[in-house]
RNA sequence: GCGCCUGUAGCUCAGCGGAUUAGAGCAUCUGACUACGGAUCAGAGGGUCGGGAGUUCGAAUCUCUCCAGGCGCGCCA
């Protein structure tokens, strides 16, 4: 619907104009143009759109709204053009302008989304010319070298895919980043701890197993803590890593790969991909980074170490917060990486990545981390006039108990058992219900439908919420077969693929359409919508309003299934149908995939 | 103490300037399988949108204030 709101929004501006010539005369309007406040309808029944301007022009023309909204509706009937897609406008309550699409006008749009795979979804690339391609750059999933993934990478790992998707459907060049936490003081006690469990890994070829990176973490965080003599010797690691010690860097690299791989296994399973990029890509850009703030007297020198003080906006007489970008020790910490990660972000190829927009993907409590750093990025000139940098937070993930979310014994979860779990789940409830159905199917098919079920259910019900707060992790709910939950999307599928095994023909041609019913007109309706949805994530980043989205073309498919018969239709319906059928599942197919989830045609 | 975020139906949450009844889902209750998978559909009950003030023709939505909860708060990331 995005062309016709478009279209109805210019056919508006032109009724205002010539129904309102002295509009130029209210103060603080230009005359050229006036917002006609053209919105969606707030309800079915008032129509596709309405315009909201009559009533606040009421005041400042001193003319009642429904005046107003007389007025510029007689402008309106008296276009052709505008007739062409419209019926008749229709003024409600206060002075409200309700718009309807004319029925030849859906019908038009629907055939022009058969044989498109964007489904009316506009190609930014295709549609502002190459030199428009924006390249994107979005930061997410970030664990750090040495641990595991565990819930709490869940949410960034999910959501930043979902953002990429998105971005990427629409054209933008994606540089999707996995900032790993790969550099640090922690490297220290991790390498002695290696020279001293397994010295024969740093002197052969091949790349030692491991085992168990987190109990070999916690081996090393636990003599660090007791062993004085251990903690000597892990400072003096970390001095000679950083100054490029061969041995130390060849550890420091083992250390890397066996996390990566680790890594890979999880985002290969959730069929993520990204590129890692790591802290230690930006240390030879730290020390620019202090010189070029320094030079620009960014920098004060306060208690030894080097900072930005921040500007505030409040009045309060406090002194903000500095951000740090030198310690006392000559260190640099992350504020310091983080800027360098941004500099690099936005700075031309090939000494940087060229972003126009750079989208970090971190749970909401580092707000005021970001906020500090954008600040500094911003008055050190590092952003350009057309970027933009956003945080993207999201909130904690909750247990049942409403705390944050721990195994039975007080530990973090692990991702891959949370996934474990999700697709064990999966397949007990898919085996009960075949039992109870006397259905009988392979393995290969009970292990296909409950790998997709579960994790399609965490996927869908991280996304499905509001990402800015707190979420409640639920196996029982998330894997409901009822409600807004990925099993009811997918079943949706399920169906419309049974259609067609009974021998509806879904690549039936546009050919003749006809609707008689009301579930037709909704199910139109609702299929039109797909594309501002799509523009709207794209500028929000709030994938939940695409979830929501596909839920509800769920509900209204399964209502249209429910009270309209398709394959024992007269024609020309039938085909009608079939092609309301045809771009329903396309357009859950597609959606779904942009939250990167698969569909199903039996489950 | 300061900062950020959140308080909407019994529960989990949408909505975040607009229209008599503030929406879903779960749970509860009542109906519907001789149509394409009932893993569905139709219906009912349930809310002074945390409290108070303000702006507006109009506020769950914007502003202020108070209350409650979460998270963060100079050399960890």
């Amino acid at each position: 619907m995005l062309s016709l709101f478009s279209s109805v929004e210019t056919y508006l501006c032109k009724a205002l104009e010539r129904s309102l010539p002295d509009l130029g005369l209210i103060p603080g309007n230009s005359c050229l143009s006036i917002d006609p406040q053209l919105v969606s309808a707030s309800k079915p029944e008032f129509g596709d759109f309405q315009a909201n301007c009559a009533l606040s022009l009421a005041k400042k023309m001193k003319r009642s709204p429904r005046d107003i909204a007389n007025a510029i509706v007689e402008q309106l009937e008296e276009d052709d053009d505008f007739l062409e897609i419209c019926e008749i406008p229709k003024i409600a309550g206060p002075g409200f302008i309700n718009l309807t699409i004319r029925n030849e006008c859906l019908i038009k749009e629907l055939k022009d989304r058969l044989g498109d795979d964007r489904l009316g979804v506009p190609h930014n690339v295709v549609n502002k010319g190459k030199d428009q391609a924006s390249s994107v750059v979005v930061d997410f999933s970030s664990p750090n070298i040495a641990k595991e993934m565990h819930v709490g990478h869940l949410r960034s790992t999910i959501i930043g895919d979902c953002l990429s998707r998105v971005l990427e459907f629409l054209g933008h060049s994606v540089v999707r980043v996995n900032h790993v936490g790969d550099w640090g003081t922690q490297f220290g006690m991790l390498i002695t701890h290696l020279n001293e469990v397994s010295p024969q890994a740093l002197h052969k070829a091949d790349s030692v197993d491991l085992g168990d990176l987190v109990a070999f973490y916690r081996e090393a965080k636990k003599r660090f803590d007791d062993d004085e003599h251990f903690r000597t010797k892990s400072r003096h690691e970390v001095v000679k890593l950083q100054g490029g010690d061969l041995l130390a860097l060849k550890a420091w690299q083992l250390l890397c790969d066996q996390s990566r791989r680790e890594f890979q296994k999880i985002y290969d399973r959730l069929n993520i991909s990204i590129h890692e990029r790591g802290e230690s890509f930006y240390n030879p850009y730290l020390k620019s980074v202090v010189d070029e703030l320094t030079t620009k007297h960014l920098v004060v020198t306060d208690q030894g170490a080097k900072c930005v003080f921040l500007q505030e906006k409040s009045q309060d007489s406090r002194k903000a917060p500095p951000v740090i970008v030198q310690k006392k020790d000559g260190g640099f910490n992350y504020a310091t990486t983080d800027l360098a990660a941004l500099r690099y972000r936005f700075k031309q190829t090939p000494e940087g990545d060229g972003a126009t927009r750079v989208i970090y993907v971190t749970d909401a409590g580092q707000a005021n981390h970001f906020d500090g750093v954008f600040q500094v990025a911003q008055r050190a000139n590092w952003i350009p006039e057309q970027g933009r940098v956003q945080h993207v937070p999201f909130g904690l993930v909750l247990g049942d108990d409403g705390k944050k979310l721990k195994t039975r014994s007080g530990e973090t979860v692990r991702l891959c058992d949370l996934l474990d779990e999700a697709v064990d789940r999966a397949k007990i409830d898919l085996c009960r219900r075949l039992n109870e159905e006397g259905r009988e199917e392979d393995q290969a098919f009970i292990n296909k439908v409950s790998t997709t079920v579960g994790l399609a259910s965490v996927k869908y019900a991280d996304l499905s919420q509001n990402r800015i707060t707190n979420y409640q992790f639920s196996f029982d709910r998330m894997l409901s077969l009822q409600g807004n939950t990925a099993p009811y999307l997918l079943y949706a599928c399920v169906r419309i693929s049974g259609i067609a095994r009974k021998g509806g023909d879904l690549e039936t041609t546009g050919d003749n359409l006809s609707f008689c019913e009301r579930y037709e007109w909704d199910l139109v309706r609702q299929i039109l919508k797909f594309d501002e949805i799509i523009i709207q994530v794209e500028e929000e980043l709030l994938p939940n309003r695409l979830c929501n989205y596909l839920f509800e073309l769920s509900q209204v498919f399964n209502r249209f299934y429910d009270q309209v018969p398709v394959l024992k239709a007269e024609q020309p319906f039938r085909n009608s149908r079939l092609v309301l059928c045809r771009l329903t599942a396309e357009t859950l197919r597609l959606g779904l995939g942009l939250l990167g989830i698969p569909t199903l045609d039996r489950m």
